[in-house]
DNA sequence: ATGAAGACTGTTTAAAATCACAGCCTTCAT
DNA sequence: ATGAAGGCTGTGATTTTAAACAGTCTTCAT
């Protein structure tokens, strides 16, 4: 449904970069001089150009004739918080985005890509209560020991991760649950995701 | 040590607060016009005033001759991370700043003030584990079954409150560790604040 | 080999934004 | 009652920015 932004060039996501750093340090996009000084250019239209390239890729917004009109797109404002997530519809789909949290996704590394409300005490021993929100880095693979978002068919689940050859066993954190054991040549089993981070908001 | 600010007057804290929500909303400060159109002014030079006021108590930064040119004190930037606290000196020295976070305060309610790093495994059971941070909202009084950092005499700690008249037990939550028990009128605790909620980096 | 896309220099113009000057009215402490 | 501070209107000059036009040079897929 999203307008997919075709990839950048290298030039083009250090001017990224740039305006995303500059927001961040100055609560402010730079205006086009900003950015040739940056970049050592001798003509605004240099930056100009970039500007309506990445404008042209969706990477940016530009607001015609204003000062500092450089605008980000609304899906990189913020972390998606994902919900409850319905089943046979990919986890990042915007029915599932609740809300988006101002959190600088470069506080864990490898950086956050989205916030998972965790439902249950599976994972109570490791620290994850029912309700906390975990922070999810994209990724297909996981090494064994770390807490992933898994997907057994339409179920999404996070636990810790041990793989014994086609054999994945998803391990919880609690005494009182036990492990999803999945043969992998049977049932196809999918990492969305490694957790990064968790976020709690006490009420 | 920072220049303190006086405080500001109400319709200065209502201009102040439009800064705060167009930085966070379209991450760029606004222009003189631009809060005139917001309060309804007719003239450029109210919203100029405005501004050379908060920059004269020092809530903002104006920088001359630039579009959009009101920056943010230090202070505003992230939310304050509190490392390991010398014995003696109040929490929130700079000296114990390690580093300051871009999370939006009002994420949690009431508002974090600042982020306390936790040492040791006292409040496992409550999900708090050696090395997460937790987000504090400063209050000197705190309702039994809260989790508070309180400091006793030079030492602060992070417990659940139980007052009882003039006894207060800070618990822990994990059987491994001893209730503190403390009589107020021979002991003097100072609460420092009431833990609203928690992040994690895991590595 | 040719054309399209990217990465620039250099120049100009119009709009956006800052900021100074000259006032008016109200509140509020001395 | 008086002066200082806050909260405005109204007008322009000046500077900063955005953005158009006209080119050059390189890379890279067809």
């Amino acid at each position: 449904m999203t307008t997919r932004s075709r990839s950048l060039t290298s030039r083009q996501q250090e001017i990224l970069d740039f305006i995303n750093q500059t927001i961040k340090h100055e609560n402010r996009p730079p205006t086009r001089l900003e950015v040739c000084a940056a970049f050592g250019f001798r003509s605004p239209n240099a930056a100009e150009t970039h500007l309506r390239a990445l404008a042209a890729k969706g990477a940016i917004l530009l607001e015609e004739g204003r000062a500092r009109g450089i605008r980000l797109p609304y899906a990189a404002q913020g972390l998606p918080l994902i919900g409850r997530v319905a089943a046979g519809s990919p986890l990042l789909a915007a029915e599932h985005v609740e809300t988006r949290c101002q959190i600088d996704p470069a506080m864990f590394s490898p950086p956050a890509d989205y916030l998972l409300r965790v439902r249950g005490m599976s994972m109570r021993d490791a620290g994850i209560l029912d309700g906390d929100l975990i922070a999810v880095h994209r990724a297909a693979e996981a090494r064994n020991g770390q807490i992933v978002v898994a997907r057994i068919e339409d179920e999404v689940t996070v636990k810790t991760l041990q793989r014994k050859g086609a054999t994945v066993e998803l391990l919880p954190a609690n005494p009182d649950y036990q492990a999803i054991v999945v043969d992998t040549r049977r049932t196809p089993l999918v990492i969305e995701g490694i957790m990064v981070g968790l976020i709690r908001k006490d009420s």
